[in-house]
DNA sequence: CCGTCAACTTGACACAGTGTCAAATTATCG
DNA sequence: CGATAATTTGACACTGTGTCAAGTTGACGG
């Protein structure tokens, strides 16, 4: 892959992840894309085969510019469960609306395309792998709720932190992203730890 | 409207749920459910404009068989604002598995038509005023938190009772319809109750 | 300075699904 | 039975995705 390719290519990611923010994401299309890349639709199927794709891509050239491990160095360094519960979901609060606008196309596309819903699950089943560390931690602590199992409690806080969720508090209801992690924290802790 | 275009409405509004609740109501076509119908595809755009109205009207059909009313008398009628958080949240854990086959197709629809957004959030907002009202009865009996206004209340408890949740809960985690209403329960109380 | 090869463009097309239209046919009801 | 309403058949427009082929541009090595 040439010099040219490359940029090309991240010039189409970084074009897609700024019309997906910009207009609503279920109606970008290709073409929208391709224009705002500066190249032809057809062109950009030369770089990236589908649609599904092309957004799966733009969601990992997302990653790797904005480093979600760093932010959960907090929450795995944390000493308590209490505490790395808190840093979690800190952590998360701050990067939903990162990922929202791409999140949002890819589960516009769960229904139809079976590669993108794959790959969103991909991503909510890491998120579900940091709920459950997070109450590992809890049990660990032997602050867990004792009439709910770990895989039980998981269940719970992945709900809790669904982008659905966030996006009904936020967007719909007209909450603020700090009156979000406020509220979910307490709810989060009302929810997993034993009185 | 004579006796034979009623008949037919009615049968291609029975054929659209059962169309709906059996196969995945976002690749239900409108050809589909023509011919689950037992009539051809333009025939049924003699009786509905759209896909979409035929949605909405799928949807108004299927409350005229429920009679929701009904089922939510127990909780208007309930002494104490917990008897009726309580019985308000029994019966809307009972509708969602009726409604959700329709609503998930309605919620597919969103993004791209107007009149179906419209017509779910109508829904949505019916569910709301419940919620509402729950809150409102929490709050006379002195019960409501005391750190929320019973409008952030409300958002909370209908996020909380949101089908996605329900959605996430029981088809995503497996979780059994009486877990979640157990569990769901639970988790009003300790979001709204004071201490 | 000139080929060559890769990247890109242009324009055409297939395909699926929705929605529309007109003409012909079949039921229904008074 | 006859008028009219309901339905069928078949064709077509439209949108967006994805494919294909032929031509154009430009960078780079010899």
């Amino acid at each position: 892959m040439s010099r040219k390719t490359e940029q090309t290519r991240a010039r189409i990611l970084q074009a897609t992840l700024d019309q997906l923010a910009s207009a609503s994401p279920e109606k970008t299309r290709v073409s929208d894309i391709a224009k705002a890349a500066g190249i032809s639709r057809q062109a950009l199927y030369l770089h990236f085969p589908t649609r599904a794709e092309l957004l799966i891509a733009a969601t990992k050239h997302l990653d790797a510019q904005v480093d979600i491990d760093a932010s959960l160095a907090e929450s795995r360094a944390a000493a308590t469960g209490e505490a790395r519960l808190s840093a979690f979901i800190r952590a998360w609060a701050a990067h939903i609306p990162v990922i929202y606008p791409v999140g949002r196309a890819l589960m516009a596309m769960q229904d139809t395309d079976p590669e993108a819903r794959a790959a969103w699950a991909d991503r909510m089943a890491a998120v579900r792998h940091g709920c459950a560390a997070a109450v590992a931690a809890l049990a660990r602590d032997g602050r867990l709720r004792d009439d709910l199992s770990e895989d039980r409690a998981t269940d719970l806080l992945w709900t809790l932190l669904s982008v659905r969720v966030w996006e009904q508090l936020t967007r719909d209801c007209g909450w603020s992203e700090a009156a979000y992690l406020a509220e979910i924290t307490r709810q989060a802790r009302a929810a997993l730890l034993s009185a």
